[in-house]
Parts: structure tokens; sequence; C-alpha cells
DNA sequence: TTACGATCTGTAGCGGTTACAGGAGCAAGG
DNA sequence: CCTTGCTCCTGTAACCGCTACAGATCGTAA
């Protein structure tokens, strides 16, 4: 069960998406297995790492931190439904954080919004923004 | 012109809102020039200096990065259109950033809501979340 | 005087990469 | 066989905006 036909690390990145340095960086960080090397100690990485690097690489452009992707990945998977729940907290608990990210931007959305409309070229004699900015209690963002 | 009342650094952290080492990093980081010292070698902060850590703050709190802060603060204050023009356009920048951050999050929200929603407790053999995070092709963000 | 608080300096850590420098493996061409 | 040129190796530092120490010193009140 490990007809492997390994690839090199360069490989590996290009069949991913994953850089390098950045594969070599999960390794250190212990987010994937140090891989078998070659006699001159190259890296030589199967499929299933391959997989894993997708997984990673997926996780990442959800916004996942590498702490919760550590814990998707560490969850067994033919656990039954322990492990599903698990990844579905881990999940909506992601989400929520997006959510309440987007709701803060928002909020700056709105202060910057204002502060740029209230700004005509060359109308007042003191610039808005820099006088909002100045002003002691910032009501911008809590 | 200089009757400062001065204040230690722990008064003007609390009169600032700025925590007391982020007001030691940004005179590090030449965001505020070194302060006059006591024969000790305290820090003392007068007004002025006070005015610029809550202007700092406020643009922190909305988001802006520190480089944007040091442009806006070497704005000359009276200057003509000139300097107004200049704020308004990096506020605007800024603010365009941060809506296409807010764009990206959408993304992100409506790839996690439709994994959790497709994750019900004991349904599946196969987690979908897992399964969606180990497909080849992330679909979630470009 | 003694104790305690506030402040000082310098350094390291966080997360998630990315970017080097300086060496070594490895395949192809001459 | 030897050189050329590519990939890869290790180790370290930079990025951003702080925050958190350790160990020393200052200043003040009892």
């Amino acid at each position: 069960m490990s007809a492997h036909r390994d690839m090199t690390i360069g490989e590996a990145s290009a069949a991913t998406g994953v850089n390098i340095e950045t594969i070599r960086y999960y390794e250190r960080a212990g987010l994937i297995a140090p891989p078998v090397r070659s006699g001159g100690g190259r890296r030589l990485y199967g499929h299933e790492q391959a997989s894993q690097l997708r997984f990673i690489r997926n996780c990442r452009s959800l916004g996942f931190k590498m702490e919760d992707i550590r814990a998707l990945m560490s969850l067994p998977q033919n656990g039954g439904g322990a492990a599903e729940a698990e990844a579905r907290a881990l999940t909506a608990r992601h989400l929520s954080e997006v959510r309440a990210k987007i709701a803060e931007l928002k909020k700056l959305e709105a202060a910057l919004k204002t502060m740029v409309s209230a700004c005509k070229p060359g109308e007042q004699s003191t610039c808005p923004i820099v006088a909002a900015l100045a002003a002691p209690g910032s009501n911008a963002a809590q």
C-alpha cells in the first residue's frame, strides 16, 4: 500500500499550489509530518501528503487558523458522528468569527465613507479628515 | 508657548488610551518624536504629544497602517488644498481596501455557511466539511 | 530606611509566511 | 570526466503591530 510515485518538493508545490518555502514551514510547524528523504537528503512526497497539502491550502484560503487545521486533520476520517460534530463546530465557530470581522469592517467603512465625503477639495479651511482624526473620542470603532 | 504641565508615560497612557508599551513602541518606530526626559530619565509628555497619541489611536482604530499615519502626521496642518487632497486620497484608498476586505470575507462567509448547512449531524457517512476541504480545487476564495 | 510602585532598557514572541545566503545534489551536454 | 545550471538543502531574518517579559533604576510615602 505504498506505491508512492514520489514527488520532489517542487513538484509537490506545483501540484498543490503551496509555495515551496511554505511547505517546509508547515513541516517545521508540525502541520505535516516530515517526509521520506532521497539518498541525497531531498524531501519526497507521495499522493497522501499532496492531498494533505491541498487540504491545508483550502483551509487557509477559507481563513482557518493553523491551530484549527491541526484539529481538523487530527480528526479520524471514518470516525463516527463525533468527528463530524467537531468539524461542524469548528467551522461554525470560524464562520461566526468571519461574520464578526465583517461587521467590524463595515463600521470602519461607514466611518471612512463619512470622512471622505465630508472633505470637498478646497472648500474648508481646516481639513475635516484631519480634524476628525484629531478628535478626542473615537466613535469610529469600539 | 511651552507651558507644558508634563505627564509621565503612565498618565499619558491613561489620558489617551494608548498602552504604555505601545507608546514606547511608537517612539521606537519613529511615529512620535522622543519626548523630553526628567532628571531621572523618565519620559515627559505635554498636551501636544498627547494629542498626537490620540490621533494615532483614532487612525489605528480606523485600520490605518502606520505608514499611512506617518504620512498623515507629516502633512502641514495649515497647508492649503494640497495637504487636504492628500489626506482625502489616503483615506479614500484605505476605504477601498476595507471594501475589498469586506468583499473577500463575504465570499468566505458564503462558503462556510454552505459547508455548515451541508453537515447535518449523524446523517452522512462521510463528513461533508472534510470532504469539501479535501477537494482538489478550492472554489472558496481566489 | 525601607518598601513599593512606576518607569527604564533590551530582547523575544505572536501568525503565517516570504526572502535571503551559502552550500550541496543531480541531470544533461561537451 | 567535468562543467554548467537547475533544484534543493539548512538556518536565519524580515514583515506588522504590538505585547510581555527580565532585571535595573527612579521616586515617593510611611
